[in-house]
DNA sequence: CGGACAAGCTGA
DNA sequence: CAGCTTGTCCGG
């Protein structure tokens, strides 16, 4: 018997046949993983198609061994789609979607010949698909459990924490859970509901009858480096494939979701009982030079029992700084970029990276002004103002202080806390990014999830307090971001309105070369080795165009419709 | 990706 | 023209 295996290197980009020895046969299914001899080497790959006629004219090696259970079928079919989705080669995908350690065999529980999905739709009705809008502090566990009482049911979370706490609550409740990708096994002998974080999208389901997304909004269910694939549209493929209802579920839906599935808000009483009680500190008549990070009207939510986070999203001593005594802005002596402080003595520079003292280099003085402060700096002044130790949130550890400070990490590492203070939001409402206000929201939706929905509070200093993500989170309304942000991201020309591709790294020129100007799609960029943007109004024409340019050697870095947006 | 091989560069 | 570098091609 003859097979084609896709090799388990990315930059090559086709199958190969090869004999399967006697009596390797039922170990042989597709997409069971292998490892082959190819050009003079052993390498890894998956069987993409079994009993093939072999290609003439080659001679044909046998396979190496069988290392054992892959992607089935159709989730080969997906990495394919996603391939395509993404710009991204085959075996990223298609090593997502097999297992970490290898499993030598699937004990199927589902019999052969009944893989197939329970079919609750009927022939031609399309299943349901929805957005679902729940506050952020209200449990989701009876979203899932009730798709769980039709049949074998697909969890993502944002993180493999949420999604293990959840795993844990299910198997409680009496559903039996498989943890993705630890389990790997078990969720391919079907049977059970599969949970993981984003990669999951990709675990094995063979009978699927539901696709559920948690935190639909959440930035980290899509991945930051190229291909920057989607756990969410990996997912609604997947229920689309396999005609099963998809549930998004999120307190502040992104565009993303709500322009291709409908919106249900359910009763508006329980939203925003679910929300924080917002308290906005207007700065917009607090002196802006010489106010500080602290408004006197911030102190009485920082006294009392409860705990309190602040968040303040500048790593470091400062941000800026300029010479107290000729008032010179401290500038890098390489590049004479903008320098920052990440620690007391030292400056580095943004640009080149370069370090020196702090010393300015017009007059020599060493005091120095710090024009934005960062969090150690911040730190400092607020444990001066609460009279009481006050840490830093470090990435790897919970503050043991009754208040604390850190950047907006601190709210994924925080429990819970009486109240959330967002010292400067303006840095999020006007961040240069297209997403910002969705981001925003987003980070002011976790601040609500921390301090338990009303009873808590969120308190933010802003010198915006009538920007639409204050209004939204005050009424707990976030339509009132998602419609202000469709009408601009369809006048700006940013996702979803149009499918955009950032082309960068060493091989982008030769891309783009062969790339051309094809019809239907916008190119701008690559003056002085920027990167290019693409933009097109059709996802097809600009996917189908760069799926259909051969790609150069060396390193290329192909995002599609990437969180930020690089310069 | 990584090996094979071919086409260019250098030194005597 | 050997001996080496750099580039291009291709793998079953």
């Amino acid at each position: 018997m003859i097979v084609r295996v896709v090799p388990d290197v990315p930059a090559i980009e086709r199958a190969f046949d090869y004999a399967v020895p006697e009596g390797w046969e039922r170990r042989i299914t597709v997409g069971t993983m292998v490892r082959i001899p190819l050009a003079g080497r052993r390498v890894g790959g998956w069987i993409e198609a079994v009993d093939v006629e072999p290609t003439p004219g080659v001679r044909i090696e046998p396979l190496a061994k069988v290392s054992g259970a892959g992607p089935s079928d159709e989730v080969m079919d997906l990495c394919r789609w996603a391939a395509w989705r993404w710009a991204g080669r085959l075996a990223t995908f298609l090593r997502l979607a097999s297992p970490e350690r290898m499993v030598p065999s699937v004990g199927r529980r589902v019999p052969t010949g009944d893989t197939a999905a329970p079919d609750r739709m009927g022939a031609d009705a399309r299943p349901p698909r929805q957005v679902l809008r729940v506050a952020p502090a209200t449990s989701t566990d009876h979203v899932v459990l009730e798709a769980c009482s039709h049949g074998d049911t697909l969890v993502v979370c944002p993180s493999i924490g949420q999604a293990a706490a959840l795993a844990r609550r299910l198997r409680a409740a009496g559903v039996p859970t498989a943890l993705h990708p630890d389990d790997w096994g078990r969720a391919a002998a079907g049977g059970v509901t599969v949970v993981g974080a984003r990669s999951a999208a990709f675990a094995p389901m063979p009978r699927l009858a539901g696709v559920v997304v948690l935190d639909e909004h959440d930035e980290a269910l899509q991945s930051e480096g190229s291909p920057t694939w989607h756990a969410r549209e990996v997912v609604l493929e997947r229920a689309r494939r396999a005609r099963v209802p998809a549930t998004l579920v999120s307190p502040c839906p992104t565009l993303e979701a709500t322009s291709r599935s409908p919106l249900v808000v359910g009763d508006r009483a329980a939203e925003r009982a679910g929300w924080a009680t917002l308290h906005v500190i207007d700065r917009t008549e607090d002196d802006l030079g010489r106010s500080g990070l602290y408004s006197p009207r911030l102190v009485p939510f920082l006294r009392g029992d409860d705990p309190v986070v602040c968040v303040l999203n500048r790593k470091g001593r400062a941000q800026l700084l300029a010479c107290r005594s000729c008032r010179e802005l401290f500038r890098c002596e390489r590049c004479s970029g903008p320098v920052h402080q990440p620690a007391a003595g030292v400056v580095e520079c943004r640009r080149c990276g370069a370090e020196r003292p702090v010393v300015c280099l017009s007059c020599g003085s060493t005091a120095t002004a710090l024009l934005r402060q960062g969090v150690t700096r911040a730190r400092e002044e607020l444990e001066a103002l609460v009279g009481e130790p006050v840490e830093e949130a470090r990435p790897d550890a919970t503050p043991t202080t009754r208040v604390s400070i850190g950047t907006e990490a601190v709210l994924h590492r925080v429990r819970s806390a009486g109240t959330v203070v967002f010292l400067e939001l303006d840095q999020e409402l006007f961040a240069p990014r297209y997403r910002a206000s969705e981001e925003a929201l987003a980070l002011l939706a976790r601040a609500s999830r921390v301090v338990g929905g009303r009873d808590g509070r969120v308190v933010v200093q802003t010198r915006a307090p009538e920007h639409e993500v204050i209004r939204a989170a005050l009424l707990a309304d976030p339509s009132i971001v998602a419609e202000a942000e469709a009408v601009r991201r369809e006048l700006a020309r940013f996702p979803p309105a149009v499918t955009m591709a950032i082309v960068g790294g060493e091989a982008a020129p030769a891309f783009m070369e062969a790339f051309g100007r094809p019809p239907g799609v916008e190119v701008t960029g690559g003056v002085e080795g920027t990167d290019w943007t693409l933009i097109a109004d059709d996802r097809r024409t600009l996917l189908d165009a760069l799926a259909a340019t051969p790609r150069p050697p060396g390193r290329l870095r192909l995002q599609i419709d990437p969180v930020r947006i690089r310069g």
